[in-house]
DNA sequence: AAGACGAAAGTGGTTGA
DNA sequence: TCAACAACTTTCGTCTT
């Protein structure tokens, strides 16, 4: 999509089609205006953002820089030395174990291509986990991979369960047990993920037109109108309602295919899709759209 | 021959006593 | 803590296109 970001009308708007995405921009823009570094140090209200991604927020101090040295006497500079130690030692476990934790939280957030948002808001959630001394008995690894599928839980940017695995290289119900645990301990409430939210993703993987997906999340919703979706597993509902659309609109998938990019297997796209067939009658408008295949074949 | 279908047995997790 | 249970998977044989 090609964008242009018009900051004097804090609007953001699609160049192609003019439709407007965004108008209420947040001016990023100083109010002021500095000409030397004496006005910037004077008029400057702010260091740089504060970030859960930073280890300390982007908030930490260090005790004296090389500068400040020349203007002290021996003695003073005995405990300068003194203090930058103790400054080292303070930073013990937690803070080695957060640097090194976030590290692979970034890797793991950029390898799954997540937002921003999500990566803050999973580097949070680790935060936290660590303040509490919920890592203790569990692999760093595996605290930062459920930190992380909470975070994507909660922002509404769904990641299976499988794909965190395979990012993270931890087994799949290690990840499940510590973001269960995780979630308890701090409180986190989580709603059950809405099978729609992976529409999206699923199509794009199957190449399927923009038609095919809305109108799998029209199945999707009036699935959910008669609770045809609580206490399935939301994949396998997104899998099937996709399936049945790319029937709909004549670009079949087979089974298969669905099934290998939902991370599910066929027999479950197969029982939710009977269920979505009997109770939603869409049988009239696949068969519509064979007779219409074949017209157009003969 | 490939895909769809369905039965049966197995797995991991939740729930309720 | 244990057993019953529901959802989902694996496997495999049969039917359909």
């Amino acid at each position: 999509m090609n964008l242009w970001f018009n900051t004097e009308k804090g609007e953001v708007i699609c160049r192609e089609c003019g439709l407007v995405i965004e108008d209420k921009l947040v001016d990023f823009d100083q109010e002021w205006r500095e000409f030397d570094a004496e006005a910037a140090a004077r008029k400057r209200r702010t260091g740089a953002p504060m970030s859960y991604t930073q280890f300390d927020q982007g908030l930490g101090t260090d005790v004296g820089r090389k500068g400040d040295l020349y203007s002290l006497g021996v003695k003073d500079k005995n405990k300068f030395f003194r203090l930058r130690k103790w400054q080292q030692r303070i930073s013990t476990a937690i803070e080695r174990n957060l640097k090194l934790a976030l590290a692979e939280l970034k890797r793991v957030s950029s390898y799954l291509k997540l937002p921003r948002s999500v990566e803050e808001e999973a580097s949070r959630v680790y935060t936290l986990a660590v303040q509490k001394g919920l890592v203790r008995g569990r692999s760093m690894e595996s605290v930062v991979a459920g930190a992380l599928y909470a975070a994507c839980r909660r922002h509404d940017v769904p990641r299976t369960l499988d794909e965190l695995s395979e990012a993270s290289g931890i087994e799949k119900k290690e990840i499940g047990r510590t973001y269960r645990f995780i979630t308890r301990e701090l409180g986190i409430k989580i709603l059950p993920s809405n099978p729609a939210d992976y529409i999206a993703r699923f199509a794009s993987a199957l190449n399927l037109t923009a038609e095919t997906q809305s109108k799998s999340v029209e199945i999707i919703e009036s699935a959910q109108e008669i609770e045809l979706t609580s206490g399935r597993g939301p994949t396998g509902i997104a899998a099937a309602a996709l399936y049945v659309a790319a029937l709909i609109n004549n670009e079949k998938r087979t089974q298969r295919e669905v099934a290998d990019v939902a991370g599910v297997t066929e027999v479950t796209i197969r029982n939710r899709y009977k269920e979505l067939l009997s109770e939603l009658d869409l049988e009239k408008e696949i068969k519509k759209t064979k007779k219409k295949a074949e017209k157009i074949a003969a």
